[in-house]
DNA sequence: TCAGAAGCTGACCGATCGGACAGTTCGGGG
DNA sequence: CCCCGAACTGTCCGATCGGTCAGCTTCTGA
């Protein structure tokens, strides 16, 4: 239980990194902070890393690279399946990469411009136009915008909009497949 | 057009700081950089102010005290009426205070431990217990997540979820009754 | 006319940031 | 036994942060 599922020191950086980053934020974790988590000085995470934005890159690259890998799957399906798969795909996706996404959403105005999340606005922009093609109104923009927005915002990990008196204790399943209905009703999909 | 629609020097300072806390946070932002938008020099701001946390401060306590003012004129109406009226004065409120909200926002974690966020917090706790009334099932509490959280994202000035590649635009009242009919239709109430 | 307050500036302060670097510890192969 | 390289430390650096302070204008009212 002491150990990390990663392993050696690298992993433990990248784990402490992780917590930090989602907690306090990006800006807001200092090397000095990651370093005290760790147990080991500063200068031995600069002796792994190359630098504090090398930890973040890292951290996120699997993130990052199962977006692009959901964007590229989509781009091959008809209308109304790119549909039900992009928002089963989207809140699976985000799901799994809880941690990442909540260090993403961090920080958002600063980590838009960021490179690493090139693909992930790529992602999100197909998700949109699939989402917004079914109607040419701005009322189905609006509403994937509002699925696209929320769905991260929820699975932020202590992070909630309006901090609840007690938090929702059901599983992960449930919650995927309740997060993927609301969002099919959201967008007046059908089975809603 | 020069002119602010506040007045004087203080105005104009937080005009400057509320743009620059919007599009780069509040870490984001030194008083260097509200300086130079202003055109004076850093110790002209603490002239005026106590200090970076009070610009931020008075800069939000327009948009905590209207939160908090709606908070307690829901607390007395009915069961069904909470739920529309809530729904409808939680998007106005939002959209009145844009870019109050957008500053809320941008440091979603260090904020929320942030002393004026409590009126916000109290105000979003009791609209999703109104809410999540409808249903005993975490069903409709995930629902009323959704909306609290992606209404204010999606009315963050340029910051956006996934970058679009062309901006909505369409006008305020508009986007104001796509996003209540959005949300209503989100937490399956009459009229979705 | 002039005293004094308001508004503002340039210079400076301690703290902290990310990062650089020389030196130290230590386990394992020749 | 020696030594080499990996792992790591303590220390220092320049930059930048929020904030302080003495002093300089500029306006105003007695």
């Amino acid at each position: 239980m002491s150990r990390s599922t990663r392993s050696g020191t690298r992993g433990e950086i990248l784990d402490a990194a992780a917590r930090l980053f989602a907690a306090t934020g990006f800006k807001g974790t200092s090397l000095q902070d990651i370093a005290g988590e760790v147990g080991c000085s500063k200068a031995a995470l600069l002796y792994h890393f190359d630098g504090k934005d090398a930890i973040l890159a890292e951290l996120l690259a699997p993130a990052v690279e199962a977006f692009a890998t959901l964007d590229a799957r989509l781009a091959g399906l008809g209308d109304d399946d790119v549909q039900l798969a992009a928002v089963e795909g989207y809140v699976d996706l985000v799901m799994r990469f809880r941690r990442e996404v909540t260090v993403l959403y961090d920080d958002i105005p600063a980590l838009l411009q960021r490179p690493a999340f090139a693909g992930v606005q790529g992602m999100s922009d197909r998700l949109l136009d699939a989402l917004a093609a079914r109607s040419p109104a701005p009322a189905a923009r609006v509403a994937a915008l509002m699925v696209l927005s929320s769905v991260p915002v929820i699975c932020m990990e202590p992070i909630e909009i309006g901090v609840r008196t007690e938090p929702i204790v059901i599983g992960d399943d449930e919650l995927r497949s309740i997060l993927t209905r609301s969002a099919a009703r959201t967008l007046d999909l059908r089975g809603a």
